[in-house]
DNA sequence: TTATGTGCAAAACATTTGCAGGAGT
DNA sequence: ACTCCTGCAAATGTTTTGCACATAA
């Protein structure tokens, strides 16, 4: 965990990983940007991918998004927003409303820790699944 | 996924989970509940308390986290209510402030989804490790 | 020229699954 | 008996890491 000693180099790998997170809004997982990268750089390897997603998500460039389900998923948009999982098929979008004021200062005041940040998480059904009549298991 | 065809049946296995799971507070990953409930059943299979965990988690019985970090874990705890968990050691906590009212409506009217719930992740120091003066990558 | 970064492959984790035998009803 | 459950071990999926070579500054 360095400090702001050396500046990451900008390598075309780097650029071309930032510049394909910034074209979609899909939140892609380590393995969905590989892909994406790959169509460009066809010799680039998995783990280049995941070590300089979390260069750049440590470095603020980008969000690296620890939401419910089994992968890391990632995002180019780095301003504090929320988001919304789909129980059924597993598509994490944005929800676009205003962050909640104060919820932090709640938190420091309910718990024993120094509070940095929040996150929440949205769980539903996306447009698409909700058609399909999914029944899920209400608890 | 099933219904309420035949109700699960309460093993041994399942209740010593269970206990265990009641008796603490931290939010267990399933390798720790492995760990404290091979205490008392030696011989017990680490998929044997996978499956367990997720089917009770599955029937309501438990919590299933799907907090940051690398692992999922477990909450007897079934009554909503938000998490924080520590940037420099992992641990996780519960925040006991109240459920925030109205604000999976904002979410439906921000997003295309039909929203069944929400969960709240605080990320912060806990009081230990704020002690030590641990530097955060603020961004 | 030299520290940093990359590709490749293996390792390390976390979780799931197949199966033969065991237990509850 | 019959079904569900368990222990064991192997398989799967995700992420990290070691290392020799490549490359940007």
């Amino acid at each position: 965990m360095q400090e702001e000693s050396t500046p990451m180099r900008l390598t075309t790998q780097r650029q071309v990983i930032l510049e394909e997170l910034i074209k979609v809004t899909s939140h892609p997982t380590a393995n969905e940007v590989y892909d994406m990268v790959r169509k460009r750089l066809p010799r680039i390897g998995l783990g280049t991918v995941y070590r300089n997603l979390e260069l750049m998500s440590e470095s603020g460039l980008i969000l690296k998004l620890e939401v419910g389900g089994t992968q890391k998923r990632f995002d180019a948009v780095v301003k504090p927003h929320y988001h919304v999982r789909c129980i059924h098929c597993g598509k994490v979008n944005d929800v676009d409303m205003p962050v909640q004021q104060g919820i932090n200062e709640s938190a420091a005041q309910s718990s024993h820790y120094k509070i940095l940040s929040h996150h929440i998480e949205f769980t539903g059904l996306c447009y698409q699944c909700a058609k399909v009549q999914y029944q899920p298991i209400m608890n």
